[in-house]
DNA sequence: CGGATCGTTGACAGGTATCAATGCTGGTGG
DNA sequence: CCACCAGCATTGATACCTGTCAACGATCCG
């Protein structure tokens, strides 16, 4: 893990409080005297696209908020091949297991250029047991990845091929802020939907050339009518 | 619904605390006197198998402790099919989402007979906020939750069906407390692999013909090295 | 005994993986 | 500035796998 640290948030009242993103993060709910409970600092930490933010193998010492960025976890196959199980947004939580003392269960990457907050398991288990107002929030936290993994499970795992990168397309594109979205690479279209990469190409070339996808760089534009009858 | 209340556990600390599973329950981690902010009476509910335990659309009041017996989380899709998106077993809470205020993400049909103990969501709440100790049982809920979505996508989504299949065959026998484990239908087993019946039923058979698996009624036994080498 | 339900199996068509060749693009160094 | 290269996307040919549809068999139950 290449991590560079940016800057230590060691005053996090001044830092974390006033955070544009507070709203949809961990720290949502604390209150101003509640981060003076807060000893170790939160440290910012930003990845280029592709750098690796932990390994399985890593010691779950730290949880971390996504400040902006795009962030895959990905489970490597016996095969060399592998599976991507989750995409974490903006406001997500990642590696929220280590909390409860497990290793993490698969490996963090960007996909995209990341800002990142790293916090110290230590800390959120003391907050825990000074403040209340965490426990709603990861619950939420939660509760967020089983109806993640149930989008999974019913919308990227059944189907035709055709039909499971219609599906992604649309969640990706309901994912995003904009109007276009981050299009990951073929290999990883396949990592997500179990297909190979050589499917995942004819199928999204089709849709190119039937234009209900635009292409821009690494950033698309669907027609999000076509592909909901698709689906 | 066809929920038989059993038995009205009015009297919480007389039923839940020397009961012999609570040690896997919910309320493992409660003390005598926590039992006693319970006000709720918990019911006692008994499933035949192939019955519904609550429904998507239900409104989200309870959740359930498995005592004994074994549930199915069922996804309807809009072709008719289905996909099953979880197993649950003796200990393990149903429904927890509605501890978030969420609906319910799935149908709960049960398997086999199935001995549950339902608890009102309300009371959950109350209990949360005079006793810590439920906490840190919720987590351990919720992580299972997530190991075990992380398994369905990592084990029951990838590679060829004879490779799933394997694979299911070995989580089912590990999940069982005997050398023998129930096997579900073929057309349970297409819904959990997203493959077909017919070739679920194809690749068992094969298995049963080269003595990989042996079948007595609803049971099964494996020989684990074979199924090991095939994953 | 008859009927319903589920499992098994065959034939075939269609979908997807595999392997490989070609095209495209962005970055690097001369 | 351009040529080259590396990495990725596209596409074709082919074999294999899986879905589909249907028939048949086994089992259970009334």
């Amino acid at each position: 893990m290449k991590t560079r640290i940016i800057e230590h948030i060691s005053c996090v009242a001044e830092k974390c409080y006033p955070c544009h993103i507070r709203q949809f993060a961990l720290f949502a709910d604390l209150q101003r005297d509640d981060f003076k409970h807060l000893n170790l600092p939160i440290e910012s930490v930003e990845l280029l696209a592709g750098e690796s933010l932990y390994q399985e193998t890593d010691e779950p010492d730290f949880v971390y908020t996504i400040r902006s960025g795009l962030v895959k976890l990905v489970h490597y196959l016996p095969n060399g091949s592998y599976k991507i199980t989750r995409l974490l947004y903006k406001g997500d939580l990642v590696g929220i297991e280590a909390l409860s003392d497990s290793n993490y269960l698969q490996n963090a990457i960007a996909l995209q250029n990341t800002a990142i907050c790293r916090i110290s398991v230590e800390e959120i288990k003391c907050l825990n047991h000074t403040s209340p107002h965490l426990y709603k929030q990861l619950a939420m936290r939660w509760q967020k990845i089983q109806s993640d993994a149930h989008i999974w499970l019913t919308q990227f795992t059944v189907g035709s091929s055709r039909k499971r990168v219609a599906n992604l397309l649309l969640y990706l594109a309901e994912n995003s802020e904009e109007e276009s979205f981050y299009l990951p690479s073929r290999e990883d279209v396949g990592a997500l939907l179990s297909i190979t990469a050589a499917t995942a190409s004819r199928i999204i070339a089709e849709f190119k050339r039937h234009d209900f996808l635009r292409i821009k760089g690494e950033n698309a534009v669907i027609n999000k009518a076509k592909f909901e009858q698709i689906c």
